[in-house]
DNA sequence: AGTTGCCGTTTTTTT
DNA sequence: AACGGCAACT
């Protein structure tokens, strides 16, 4: 069968080109009507290489979608045969919906519109023969990945404490990234060190093959792979793909990049938009290179640049601007925009990170109100923009303690819970048998008195037979090899999983029934029901979501296959929240009120990044920084501390090198709220202004100027830390002090009320009504009857 | 075979 | 501080 027949047959459902073409003269062409001259020219310049130079907020996602529109509108190319990519299933999605929306109609065929991820799945399916697999291949997420490298690692007698599987998958990962297959790892990479890591990673993608498995990276390499050495179908798709258009060019890695232009290869009708200055997944192997060499790979090539925002006041712009200023090799853009200027900047520093999120959350409160010289903002307008996701914790406990609603984007995902994967491995196994590393999941899960003994024989009787481990275990319990209760459950499992296996082929039966009867008859549900820790119900409560899901997909297959490339968790909800998020996970979004918490040399520019990267990694950071900053439409809150806790012991910072970079004109430094001696701030600040450094002035109109912070300054480097806590509790932290009394009821966020039962110090103990007695922290529960505050 | 307790690691993250 | 992995114990 040739791989276009299907292909052709997204023609039938899709508006043909003639009647686009007919549609876009007799209408005109409203979706060009309210674009401004840099966005239409880079919507109608169609042909040759265009790269769309997209500042912060300057509408590329509307050009971007436009310019789908326009392809089709003017019977450039049949919706099947624009090839569109993004990074993420939400930019993918939103740009469907948009180009629908512009079409004013839904469009069933853009068959090509997805992540690279997913693009290389379907082209992949195709073409698994090419690179020995069979079409029904799985794809492996992280935690098998591991696993499987765990094994490797074991199998070939290295102590897998010194080459932890972890890290070799990320080195492999890495290779993957730069589309090296282990026959082409340069010998510089392939050190002393390293030799044994090619090995491994050969060794890795046999067993892949073996196992018709694939991870995440091989996605992509095998494609290039194929593509590289078979020129014919490279060809096909050469033809098939009039159109390419690729969104966040800036983040891809050098596979990516291959693929593009291999791809891209004949007609060069290839439509980039990125922003180098946006450039913050290098650590992930992305190539800031690949946007900054387009031209000279592209020859020809067109440059737009998108430089009004529509996004920002003219004061954030500023801000921004003069930060990424500090980065050298810039494409260089300048963005202007027409909004009225509106709040500068805001600057303030912390005693430490506690009282960072105290003043956060009694700022936004305040702002909700409307009492802070603003309008009122809904709480669904304001976001924390956080370094690294420990930064999270201070803000959860504090909203939990004042109760400010508030929801955490990104974080551990659904499907990367524990009773989600178990789930998914059973299913699994039902639609594949031979999927040997899922067997693996769950033989022993719930406890089927399977321990390493038993498995061990299943391993060496799947390998005697040259058969799945499944199989190997029926034929062991054939045998009589399994012994006992372990033998009898074993038998249980081996005959359920047929069972299912044919139920997958009943037209009375949903696939959600299934997925249920599954669950069920495993045991796998009541090993959750009689468990007694607190999460048990929560783990309950998503694997009947997890079914829920089943609804939108026709069979267990489908639904597997979506599971393994759309890890997606915004669950959407009515309720007004702050958003929490890391700024990796801020790319994108924009909200009218953001704080930028932690700005304090080693949290952010992050130690780790500059000590591996050097430069490099500075500038990476510093465009995360500006990438922060231009999420925020009208007010920009940016603060730091002087203390905070890391990895459980006190660590004293100065305020980021950024702070210093932010342009004094547009910025307003606040007064941290009189704690620190009321009129000293206000006095101090003037001396600080005529310094001219904002530092400076932060630091006079703050605690580090104070006669107390010197002390302790001076005791923490006598101690080598310093001891925050003690010295301030006093002065504010009145949530800190410990006044409970035995017997006294009170709430904890997780397990609900309960009544004290002992008291150690700030721990206590209390025997909690729904998760009987548990030791707590004080801080973590808060009396019934006083409110903190 | 399963449980407990100690030790070491952790904190850019998306597909 | 908190979690996971592993070893020693029951």
């Amino acid at each position: 069968m040739s791989s276009f027949d299907e292909m052709d047959a997204f023609e039938g459902a899709s508006l043909s080109a003639r009647a686009m073409a007919a549609r876009s003269q007799s209408m005109g062409a409203p979706y060009l009507d309210d674009l401004n001259p840099a966005q239409r020219e880079a919507v109608e310049r169609m042909d040759g290489p265009v790269l769309m130079l997209a500042g912060a907020g300057t509408g590329k996602t509307k050009a971007l979608t436009a310019r789908i529109v326009h392809l089709l509108m003017t019977g450039r190319a049949r919706p099947n045969e624009i090839l569109a990519v993004t990074f993420t299933n939400k930019a993918a999605r939103e740009m469907k919906e948009r180009v629908g929306r512009l079409l004013g109609q839904s469009i069933e065929g853009m068959p090509w519109l997805g992540t690279f991820h997913s693009i290389c799945v379907k082209l992949l399916r195709r073409h698994a023969e090419l690179a020995g697999l069979k079409s029904n291949f799985t794809i492996l997420d992280t935690d098998d990945q591991i696993r499987l490298l765990k094994q490797l690692v074991q199998a070939a007698g290295i102590d897998d404490k010194r080459w932890p599987a972890r890290q070799l998958a990320g080195v492999i990962d890495g290779w993957k990234n730069r589309a090296l297959t282990p026959d082409k790892v340069p010998s510089a990479d392939a050190g002393a060190y390293n030799r044994r890591g090619v090995e491994l990673y050969a060794q890795y993608q046999t067993r892949l093959r073996e196992l018709n498995a694939v991870d995440f990276g091989d996605l992509l390499l095998h494609v290039v792979v194929i593509f590289q050495t078979h020129p014919d179908v490279l060809e096909q798709y050469q033809r098939w793909f009039r159109y390419i258009l690729v969104d966040e060019y800036q983040d891809t890695n050098v596979a990516q990049y291959l693929w593009l232009r291999l791809l891209a290869g004949g007609h060069r009708n290839i439509c980039c938009v990125g922003d180098d200055d946006q450039s913050i997944y290098g650590w992930r192997g992305a190539e800031v290179g690949n946007i900054l060499r387009f031209e000279k790979d592209f020859p020809g090539a067109h440059v737009v640049r998108l430089e009004q925002n529509y996004r920002s006041t003219p004061h954030i712009l500023a801000a921004a601007s003069n930060v990424i200023r500090g980065n050298a090799g810039r494409l260089g853009k300048e963005l202007w925009t027409e909004a009225d200027e509106g709040e500068k900047v805001r600057l303030i520093g912390h005693w430490d990170g506690e009282e960072e999120a105290r003043w956060i959350g009694e700022e936004i409160e305040a702002m909700q109100r409307g009492t802070r010289g603003t309008r009122p903002f809904g709480l669904n307008e304001v976001a924390i923009l956080v370094r690294a996701s420990h930064q999270m914790r201070a803000f959860e406990d504090r909203f939990l303690t004042i109760g400010l609603p508030y929801r955490v984007i990104g974080g551990p995902r659904f499907y990367e819970r524990m009773e989600i994967r178990d789930a998914m491995a059973y299913f699994r196994l039902v639609v594949s048998p031979e999927d040997d590393l899922a067997f693996e999941r769950i033989v022993n899960t719930p406890k089927r008195g399977l321990g390493d003994k038993a498995q061990q024989v299943i391993q060496t009787t799947a390998r005697a037979n040259g058969v799945s481990l499944l199989e190997g275990a029926r034929i062991a319990v054939e045998d009589g090899l399994i012994k006992g209760k372990g033998g009898a459950a074993l038998r249980t499992l081996v005959e359920d999983l047929r069972r299912w296996g044919r139920m997958t082929g009943d037209a009375d039966l949903s696939h959600m029934e299934l997925a249920e009867i599954v669950l069920d008859e495993s045991g796998y549900t009541g090993h959750w029901q009689n468990d007694k820790t607190p999460e048990a119900p929560g783990r309950l409560e998503n694997l009947k979501e997890l079914v829920k899901a089943l609804e939108n997909f026709e069979n267990l297959q489908g639904f597997l296959e979506h599971v393994s490339l759309v890890m997606d968790n915004d669950k959407q909800d009515a309720e007004q929240k702050v958003s929490i998020m890391t700024l990796h996970a801020a790319k994108g979004l924009e909200f009218p009120a953001v704080f930028l918490p932690g700005w304090e040399d080693g949290l952010f520019p992050s130690q780790r990044s500059m000590d591996e990267s050097g430069l490099k990694g500075l500038e990476e950071e510093r465009r995360l920084a500006y990438v922060g900053i231009t999420r925020a439409e009208e007010l920009c809150t940016i603060s730091f501390a002087g203390n905070r806790r890391v990895f459980g012991q006190w660590q004293s910072a100065l305020p980021s090198r950024f702070v210093d970079e932010l342009p004094e004109e547009h910025v307003e430094v606040l007064t941290p709220p009189g704690l620190y001696g009321g009129g000293y701030g206000a006095a101090a600040a003037q001396g600080g202004a005529a310094r001219g450094n904002i530092e400076s002035r932060v630091a006079d109109v703050n605690v580090y100027n104070s006669p107390g912070w010197k002390r302790m300054q001076a005791r923490a480097g006598q101690r080598g830390m310093s001891q925050p806590k003690e010295s301030r509790t006093t002065v504010i932290d009145l949530a800190a002090v410990s006044s409970f009394t035995m017997g006294e009821r009170v709430f904890h966020q997780k397990f609900g009320y309960g009544a004290i039962i002992g008291i150690e110090g700030d721990k206590l103990e209390v025997d909690f009504e729904k998760a009987g007695p548990k030791k707590v922290v004080a801080q973590f529960v808060t009396s019934n009857d006083d409110i903190p505050f």
